[in-house]
DNA sequence: GTTCTAATTTTTACGATGTAAATTTATACT
DNA sequence: AGTATAAATTTACATCGTAAAAATTAGAAC
């Protein structure tokens, strides 16, 4: 009988590939990385990718998974700082923006258009375990009596300003003259200001 | 002497690319776009397109270029409307929202990342142009002493608020389970009292 | 009206990509 | 050792962006 992988080796083989995935969207973008480099990378012929991955797309929601799972440990590790609750909500808030940038390629990949997380569970699992912690935060100041109404529905409006400033910044339509920071402070002034209850 | 295309032979031609291009962002996505199909929908050479563009990066930032001018025009049309401050507002951010989900494929042509816009000057202008209403229509609640503070800022901060939300929306992030317009009406209502004068 | 000339268009060509299919290689069991 | 067969590689094909060569064509000059 032929030699058959282990789930490890296939699990590493993977993990190697992926490894090169981000290293190569990081450095060249998107667009520059093909299966077949991403085979170079790890000094194998162009097609043995495919005994691992089904496609360039199997591969991409890996990526985006492992981004995703990343990203969800951030905002975990700043959610469980010590302080008060607005502090707290701060130092999640700030992991999100500083995710985003210091991983812009990653952010991008996980976020943009052209999604077809459909078919991919793991992918679907690492999205929630990072929105489970985005609203755990608007928890946390409804509690202390900060905000009022719905958490899952602020925790969206929160998201949906946070994630619009961060697209703007990353696709450069802030241009020169906005700076992102004071921007970002009457947003959340803004916000903070308009949740809190009656 | 040879037949030499006049300006305006060259205009209907870029045009007419155009028009095919964006029929097909709309119909098939981004990446099923090529060149050669254009071509194709043309009736003329593969080659063709490229005595009329540099190159596909020339081509997309005229689609990209169009469409910013076409939400342009959607936002003045809106800022005219008569009616008071927050009612003229309000139907500007819903032109906005409407061009998006109406035309989602050049929504994410503009707005995704992957710029390069620097180098076209002509979609600098179109882009500018939207920009301008946006901030305009803040004006109105200012001058109407329904907001404080700079008007280039909140103008920002509202943008980033309704990007965020459209983008998470077309991206399929909001899920089945959260409605577009409950979060809209949550974030905008918390924007609009936030930035409220003391 | 024929010929010439240069702009326009088409054809051809090259390297790269995603991926399917055929082929080769290597290993575990008899 | 020999063989079945999983794994890996090689080959192949359609498509892409685009450069270069070849063919076409429309007006100027005669």
């Amino acid at each position: 009988m032929p030699k058959v992988l282990s789930a490890a080796e296939i699990a590493d083989f993977r993990e190697r590939l992926i490894d090169a995935a981000e290293r190569l969207f990081a450095e060249k973008g998107l667009e520059a990385v093909s299966l077949r480099q991403l085979a170079g990378e790890l000094e194998v012929s162009p097609m043995t990718p495919y005994r691992y991955f089904k496609d360039k797309d199997e591969m991409l929601a890996a990526v985006r998974t492992r981004g995703f799972d990343r990203f969800a440990q951030a905002l975990e590790d700043a959610y469980v700082t010590p302080g008060s609750a607005p502090q707290r909500a701060t130092a999640v808030a700030d992991a999100y923006i500083r995710f985003a940038f210091e991983h812009p390629a990653a952010y991008g990949l996980m976020f943009d258009l052209c999604d077809n997380q459909t078919g991919y569970p793991d992918l679907v699992r690492a999205s929630e375990r990072a929105e489970k912690t985005m609203t755990a935060y608007i928890r946390l100041l409804i509690d202390e009596g900060l905000a009022g109404g719905d958490p899952i529905l602020i925790a969206h409006a929160f998201w949906a300003a946070i994630h619009g400033l961060v697209m703007l910044k990353l696709s450069g339509k802030l241009g020169p003259k906005i700076d992102f920071d004071t921007v970002r402070g009457v947003l959340f002034q803004a916000l903070i200001r308009g949740v809190r209850p009656a």
